[in-house]
DNA sequence: AACAACATGTAATAAGTTACATGATTGG
DNA sequence: CCAATCATGTAACTTATTACATGTTGTT
């Protein structure tokens, strides 16, 4: 139900990273991206390489040291690197950017992916605090019918998760701030 | 990056329960469906209820008591039921079928729907038990370069995720088994 | 010898987004 | 009277799925 146009960013940050293949690429994705809730088939990742190869994004290097001869390694140009670069420094609009964003946050200064962590604990809090509401809604018989215990369940399941990621929030802004005293600490 | 065609099923999954006009099922996926991480536009609902009227899985009545004189207010036929609770009787084969399908819980039977909670349960169990290593490779700075701090967080967030989904899924089968019990006392 | 994993792709189709277009009603 | 909410829709476009098609290499 995304339709989010995630995929390009997400391949480009991996490779910005490591170059890669799309078989690697689709390994990590079912390994790793599905913590996310997201997925990519090679029907997507396969077109979206050879688009950004075409638009200068990517090399590519066939049978590269350690891979097949028919294996074709993909890896991130400059101008790659400043597209994707771009697009994690962008606003947050969509409702999982934070969350895929961060996983390319190196790309940019620790402060801004701080920043972009603060609004979205934020946003996450306010949306908590109106979730009660839901929560008696969603329990209402005359609205849902049978329904309702079920969607309280689900509803009382949304509150979890957005718990865990305020939590998750604090934690991560700690880590941060921690990891920036130590960067300044190197340079002074 | 969902693309899973779900949103038509939600759509019948809400009628089901009660008739609602395409912006009240909007205005109740902006509220609710987000927390499943999810989303449905006017340029999908829209042409989702005509296409149900059209099949005959739906019946409408522009202008019903207490709404506007030009809204459609839709209805689902006995087929549409039928079909909607084939769905959500059907395997469930995506990431989310389980959640999306406890919204509509009362169309199966309690016993069906404690079946789809435990095998949704045993999943994530033993999707958790290899996330350790997961968690270590993504700490691995050899892989992820600068960003392995960041992938590492990422990966504990998923973690939570399904360790609350575990958690989660106890409790829904817990309060499932004590509704069963309750309906059987009424039987008797 | 068989099977899992590695490896790449395409074509048809389906699904979803975005931007546009329009207008009435209600509450402050 | 202005803004928010209610209310419906379409068209162009983009994005993603599914099924197909093919072949190699390493492990048991």
């Amino acid at each position: 139900m995304a339709k989010t146009n995630y995929a390009k960013y997400v391949i480009m940050g991996l490779l910005s990273g490591c170059p890669m293949t799309g078989y690697d690429i689709r390994k990590w994705a079912d390994e790793c991206l599905k913590y996310l809730l997201m997925d990519m088939s090679y029907g997507q990742i396969y077109p979206i390489l050879n688009q950004l190869e075409r638009d200068g994004l990517a090399t590519v290097a066939v049978g590269s040291a350690g891979k097949r001869p028919e294996s074709k390694t993909y890896r991130l140009t400059e101008k790659g690197l400043e597209t994707i670069t771009a697009w994690i420094r962008s606003p947050d609009t969509k409702e999982y950017d934070v969350l895929l964003k961060m996983c390319f946050g190196s790309l940019i200064s620790t402060d801004e992916m701080i920043g972009k962590l603060k609004a979205y604990r934020q946003k996450r809090e306010a949306e908590l605090a109106i979730m009660d509401r839901y929560l008696a809604d969603a329990g209402d018989e005359t609205v849902y019918g049978p329904n309702a215990l079920y969607m309280s369940m689900i509803t009382m399941l949304g509150i979890t998760y957005f718990k865990d990621e305020v939590a998750w929030c604090k934690d991560a802004i700690t880590l941060l701030e921690k990891k920036k005293r130590k960067e300044s600490d190197g340079t002074r």
